[in-house]
DNA sequence: GTGGTCTAGACCACA
DNA sequence: GTGGTCTAGACCACT
């Protein structure tokens, strides 16, 4: 659980904060549980404290954990819903991908099929059942 | 035709590429057609040169334009099929992004309605996310 | 009476700091009457003895208690008087951010809304800023 | 203009944040006016360049500016309208304060007052007969 | 112990 | 040249 590449094109703070915000949707981090603090996670991680400390802003500054000085950091009420609502805005990107595959032709059934792959596929995890 | 946007998030290089990607693409420009060249389009898009040298290149090394020196730029044969396959590789991009969203609990229903607005909806402005 | 936040941006020790002025003002605890100790209050509020500490000493500081040692702490006389003066130097906080505000064109009806709605409104909770 | 305090207790990158909302809302800094670089403003207030960028960040974030790598920083369409929209915010800071106050016993007439001042004091600036 | 801010200095991608 | 990320290491306020 939270892997981090960092060699990865995409910066390690948002590794973090994606991480983080995927164990809060999937249950794994439950609101109000504390998270392990900066230094631990910094240590666990092998990433500077600076680092983490960036993703635990980011994830304060969106409501989604709430942190205060001395007293540790904590998945905030309703994050996950928080969270949910900003996956949802990614719709917007899977329409304006699509919408550019449209203008070069490609077949609307292409990506329908992607879709549903994704939802479908062996590759979804053991959450169908519970849902 | 190719419009490049300032403000944007996307890197300018970037948005070049895929202007003229689009018009190949689209048949504005046609294969074994002479591209303008770098000052020219460098003063028509008010762009830096190194900016047109640096989109070229990746046009270049995709295949999709042919540059050699001081003969110009062409568009490659088989240039609009080689973006076309280009583009292809994005459907797994949206099938990972479903990926993601389905694990978070998002309807499917969504996604698909998204990929169907791309295709049949009224104004398709790729431009949406520029601000 | 007095229940702390420990998920508010608010400093513990300062939340409980406000909440002994509240009860003084108001007349809850009453001038000489004597108030929990450290460690029952910690216990009560769940919270570090050294937080309660530390807004004993700010509380004491003020003149508001007077904390003896090993003989407990007591409100002062004149608590309730020093506490509203305390509040009063807070007009010139609302002066301030009032400038600001009208500096940038914010209507002055607005903030005097703002102001008559605490006065007259109902549910007036100071809490609100926690989330 | 924008002169920072490095001893007050607000941290440095607010103080930038501010200043430059400051600017924008009062038409010193106008739309699509670009910004001094990271760098430049770095050595101009003698502050580090991480420090700069974190309130850079915040703007960016909070829509107004847009800065982008090798481009440099922008006031964005709309800023001042937006930090209009943030001020406005504070209003109910106002409110929460008066609320405390009104419990206190405090009159509500003192808070009116100082609100007036604050609008038809003598430190009002010369943007009245702008508007 | 905790989180938050700041500095110094490095490296990268983009124009 | 620009902004963006990361590290190392310091200091502060709060628990």
């Amino acid at each position: 659980m939270l892997v981090i590449d960092k060699f990865s094109r995409k910066p390690i703070y948002e590794q973090i904060v994606e991480g983080i915000e995927r164990d809060i949707v999937m249950g794994i981090l439950r609101e109000r549980e504390q998270l392990p603090s900066i230094r631990e996670l910094s240590a666990l991680l092998g990433v500077n404290p600076n680092t983490i400390q960036k993703a635990f802003q980011e994830l304060d500054r969106n409501g989604i954990i709430i942190s205060g000085q001395g007293r540790g950091c904590f998945v905030a009420d309703h994050a996950a819903q928080r969270v949910r609502e900003k996956l949802s805005a990614r719709i917007s990107e899977i329409e304006s991908i699509a919408a550019e595959l449209a203008r070069a032709g490609i077949e609307e059934e292409k990506l329908l099929d992607a879709v549903r792959r994704a939802y479908h596929g062996k590759n979804n995890d053991e959450r169908k059942e519970i849902l």
